[in-house]
DNA sequence: CTATGTGCAAAATTTTTGCAAGCTT
DNA sequence: AAGCTTGCAAAAATTTTGCACATAG
């Protein structure tokens, strides 16, 4: 059902190639520089699609505007609240909460998120000299 | 610095009050039942204080605006992608994890959220039915 | 050929802000 | 009085959509 077509496929590519994660301003500035004529609404369109067709990964963040993330496997997020850097971790989370979730509520986990809200290194070290 | 103010009590206490995960035009709606003149500027405002002051948490759903919880306390969320409710699970995550995160990347964890996605009970039920 | 995808522009949503007046302390 | 708050309305910022044309399968 999803077709191919040059402007998926070099979104797609913008995100999987950027070890950051981008928002869709981002994503659109990068992409016009391959197909400067793409619109705005053509981002939105397929990073909807392919957060749903499993490519990507949408990610909210407080206060700013959905960032994707071109890594799917299971991983979390640490999130510098000073620079506003967004870092990867990879670990599992726990499958015995998954577990006890289930038998009390009856609730069927398909994902997990966990993200970690904190100061990066860089921003330790710059805020013990103010 | 944060002065008491009619505004601010009653937006606070329409969030404590609730059980659901109210957005801020619930809000609205909730608290221009007791102050019909309210104006949604304000809500904004005091939900973002709130938020900073710790009084209140906000919480990022994909697709929809934020949600705030009136429970501050170390917990997590369970979102049925089906009908859009959100369960609240207490249950602590792994400190560990956290060491590992500071031993590795020298990140200093302050906050954490674990979100999970799924099927609440409800849900599983009815759609065996289609 | 038919259904999906695109560019463009307008519109819808959600959130933020400037300002003058009103409260708190 | 000084400074935080508010209502109002305008503006920003972000995301969605209608439509006619282009393109993939």
């Amino acid at each position: 059902m999803l077709r191919k077509s040059k402007q998926r496929d070099t979104i797609l590519r913008a995100i999987k190639n950027s070890s950051n994660h981008l928002g869709a301003d981002r994503v659109y500035d990068l992409v016009k520089k391959e197909i400067p004529n793409i619109s705005l609404g053509t981002i939105y369109r397929n990073l909807k699609l392919l957060a749903q067709a499993g490519e990507i990964r949408e990610l909210e963040i407080p206060g700013i505007s959905s960032r994707f993330d071109g890594t799917t496997s299971n991983h979390h997020h640490l999130i510098c609240e000073k620079c506003g850097r967004i870092f990867d971790w990879d670990e599992l989370t726990d499958p015995a909460m998954e577990a006890r979730i289930a038998k009390k509520t009856g609730f069927k986990v398909k994902a997990r998120y966990l993200k970690f809200i904190g100061l990066c290194y860089d921003c330790q070290k710059s805020s013990k000299n103010s």
